[in-house]
DNA sequence: AACGATTGTGCATGCGCATGCACGCCTCTA
DNA sequence: TAGAGGCGTGCATGCGCATGCACAATCGTT
């Protein structure tokens, strides 16, 4: 901040106005004659007068801030959630404060930070959110909305893709593909899209009385997905299947089946991977995959928490949103 | 925000104190004896106060916020930058507002408006600020630094790569590789990456005396990336080098290649791109390319930010980091 | 035993703005 | 021509906090 901004105070002076005469032309709220209001906007320009948002939200108690709390942010498609979302506040008049969970700040110590900002609401993709801190959001009043996130044991407001029936679409689409000896790869236990998408998994697998592929876990990155893979057939080459909960994991477990273990996709080893990431349909992979519409979870989060915003009062939503089955070159079902 | 958030004067009042004695405790400035400490921090809890960050940046003015205005958040190795830089400065103790520019909001419009939220500096991606925005945040005394990115006629600050030097690598290494008839795929032509690169690029090839190679222009994602390498082809299919200014289009070029024109790579056109993304180093592509250190770029920003803030009147500084050349697959040096 | 130095706390004020209220002026109607 | 009813503006106040100053209490010193 400088020390040397003019104020309202200054401007009115210089207009020959009172102080709050100025800050009317500014939050162009109530009636002001044409020429006082020129007289103002010639003097506020002449200054480079602009308001100071933090002493306007001191008073309205408005910040028209939202917080958004993000892990991995470069990772598999959070770049693309995050440019979206910040795109989509912007275009309502808010403005995005981004907060990055790392090891040293977890989730559960920035969203405190985030209301000493006076955020409006906070968007967050983090996996790890305490029921706690959902308390005290609710406590301040402070809409809290989970973006592909579920939360046990509590009622948070929730936009979130239909991970159970896309594991279990993915389930189908092996069988019918022809799949007999399959992987599941997954991401760490206790992130409920592993936890959704792999139960529709399973109990797709488990409708055709088919024994339980095996999990192996992943962090939902390429270099995961590629070692991983790497593992699974190390331990045992006769695998010809693989579901990875995310299209990143499922892309590093293709690049290793083809180049490091010398294994045609989809001739030897089918794989179907999930989120339908701008990659997923590159030349070089063709995945078949379990869409989720980001634009559309986008779009209702951003409804969703302008309903929040208008009315206080209002209950929790979860909101879940379809997703479908692109079927590409990497696993193809035979009908 | 809420209307029922208790304030320093609730907590005085509970730990019967004086509402400036609670500040201190907050602020822990000034002496403050163990007793009361306590008392202020158990009646704190107990009402679950918060300090409002706004009322204490209106009296210290100090936000603690630096505002990052980026276009394209999900593109290239964007979303990298941003989640280093946003790390890094929450370890420093600043908060990230970040901005989002579109084809509704420039950077010349989001600008003034991080401004208006006090942002202690100002980062920016973006490939087009005007010089009058410059002065602007000079008028202003907020420290403003361009991040991979110069701006003409203008003393700014600023971190880069070296990317005229890179430019040059990029082109002396495709003469050793025995490219005759290369292509440069680049960005629009307004971003200064483009033109330092291209520079370094063009002159390191007349340096040796060969023909200019022809340049065409992709927008710096993978799609054009394909879809500019389809037109070359289409134009003069005799071309047996592709100098992609980034490595997100030298990787939508190579797919163009193998998978659409069934050129072999780098048998029949070897490729060189630049930044050295995640993703370049993949098995299924094996870049060579020109890396830059990102890093070193984010850890040089945060440093220059923080002696900004020091010494507000400090002068600008330009600061270049050092590229290398990366060599994988897509194009060898033959000695 | 008396006095200056030190430490801990309260009081008052102001940061820059929005907003309820009062008031003066002008227009319209009867 | 007088009164009613807008309309436009100024005044005063408070949002929640930090901070300079004053002052009481405590300590150490001679």
């Amino acid at each position: 901040m400088s020390q040397s901004r003019s104020t309202a105070e200054d401007v009115a002076r210089r207009a020959g106005v009172a102080q709050s005469t100025v800050s009317r032309v500014f939050s162009n709220s109530s009636r002001i004659s044409e020429a006082t209001r020129q007289k103002v906007l010639q003097a506020a320009r002449e200054l480079a007068y602009r308001p100071n948002n933090f002493a306007r939200s001191l008073v309205t108690k408005q910040s028209l801030l939202v917080g958004i709390v993000m892990e991995r942010i470069s990772t598999a498609f959070s770049p693309y959630v995050l440019e979206k979302l910040t795109l989509k506040l912007q275009e309502s008049g808010y403005n995005v404060l981004l907060f990055n969970v790392s090891q040293a700040l977890s989730a559960d110590d920035l969203l405190p930070s985030a209301l000493d900002y006076q955020v409006d609401a906070l968007i967050t993709t983090s996996s790890v959110v305490s029921p706690e801190m959902a308390d005290v959001y609710a406590k301040f009043k402070t809409p809290l909305i989970l973006f592909n996130r579920r939360i046990n044991n509590q009622t948070v407001n929730t936009v979130s893709a239909d991970d159970y029936h896309g594991g279990k679409m993915a389930a189908e689409a092996m069988i019918k593909a022809g799949v007999k000896r399959a992987a599941f790869i997954s991401g760490p236990e206790n992130t409920s899209t592993t936890q959704d998408r792999g139960q529709g998994f399973f109990e797709g697998w488990e409708l055709q009385d088919f024994a339980r592929p095996r999990q192996i876990v992943g962090d939902y990155s390429y270099q995961s997905g590629f070692d991983v893979a790497c593992q699974l057939w190390d331990d045992d080459s006769t695998l010809d299947g693989i579901f990875a909960v995310s299209d990143l994991m499922a892309v590093g477990a293709i690049d290793a089946l083809r180049h490091k273990l010398g294994l045609r996709v989809p001739e030897d080893v089918q794989v179907i991977g999930f989120d339908d990431i701008p990659g997923a349909a590159r030349l070089a992979y063709q995945l078949t995959t379990i869409r989720i519409d980001v634009d559309l979870m986008v779009n209702k989060t951003v409804e969703l928490l302008q309903r929040c915003l208008t009315d206080k009062t209002k209950e929790v939503e979860q909101i879940v949103t379809p997703v479908t089955y692109v079927e590409r070159k990497s696993l193809v079902v035979k009908i």
